[in-house]
DNA sequence: CTATATAGTACTAAAATAGTCCTATATAAG
DNA sequence: CTTATATAGGACTATTTTAGTACTATATAG
């Protein structure tokens, strides 16, 4: 497993969807059709995603949603975290004092190291990366990867 | 979240237990005095652990588990794996067909990426990083991972 | 033969997720 | 100023997943 919740899926399609006309109003009700999502699940969606700013909502007749920024300067762990809340990989990487064992945890440090790894490769990926045909992205993915890990390296 | 189950995060430090001492048996009950994990749930990690080939069990009087294999062949994208089934960020990743959309999925080769950038993450810390201290591995995390992007370049 | 330990399977309880619905509020247009 | 339309926010329900338990079968050291 190891899962993005299907909300989080949605979020993303929606958004690349939106990416593609980003100054363009988009009321709940088009992207119902043109993504196949059910209404009030897509509006379940544009809620969360406008109150963590990645939409701009405007309310009334001819209101809708529009990206807050730029394609490029959105990433999927800002999405993931919209959805889901902040991302972990375990539960003492969001929340400490839940487990017993956390003061004596031998591998704690190591799953942080772990979780940072995942996170950088989640936050290499924009929006624009999205919204871009799959071979475009591979390239920024490999990239800051490559930096952070070496940072990695050094702060340990 | 993008959070592994409580039941991998025990895996963990049950694995990480047995490899300080490779070469001993290790009984469920033994596990569960030096980890504080309850016995039925050592019990089910172990079985499932044994099952994938993780660990040896050796049954009777005496019995208990052992590493199937040298620490550092052993890496944390197996555990999951062993435990959860199969590594997918969204769920078009490990199994077709489910979702409607898929044919016209724009985003689902940006996904795989992302899937397999994560995968490579997990896949580069063996369980004797998880019993080293922290800084050993990070530079086993760094390694591989940047190794493994570059292909994904080319690869598309 | 017997005590002990794992193997396998089925079941129950709890928690997280997904999805629905209703009421309030803002705004463009007549 | 009134009305139709669209988002805001929250409460609620159903479903699915996960965690944990229990029981029976099988292997083995002594």
């Amino acid at each position: 497993m190891l899962r993005v919740s299907k909300l989080t899926d949605y979020a993303t399609v929606i958004l690349t969807h939106i990416a593609h006309q980003p100054d363009e109003l988009h009321a709940a009700s088009d992207i119902t059709q043109s993504t196949g999502v059910a209404l009030p699940t897509v509006s379940k969606v544009l809620k969360l995603l406008s109150k963590a700013n990645i939409l701009m909502s405007h309310r009334g007749v001819k209101g809708g949603y529009q990206l807050a920024k730029p394609p490029s300067e959105t990433n999927v762990a800002e999405v993931i975290t919209a959805i889901e809340g902040p991302i972990g990989i375990t539960e003492c990487t969001t929340s400490e004092g839940i487990c017993e064992q956390e003061s004596s945890c031998e591998i704690k440090g190591n799953w942080n190291l772990i979780n940072r790894a995942v996170y950088t490769a989640l936050e290499a990926v924009t929006l624009a990366d999205m919204a871009a045909p799959v071979r475009e992205h591979a390239v920024n993915v490999a990239m800051p990867m490559t930096k952070e890990m070496n940072e990695l390296k050094v702060e340990t």
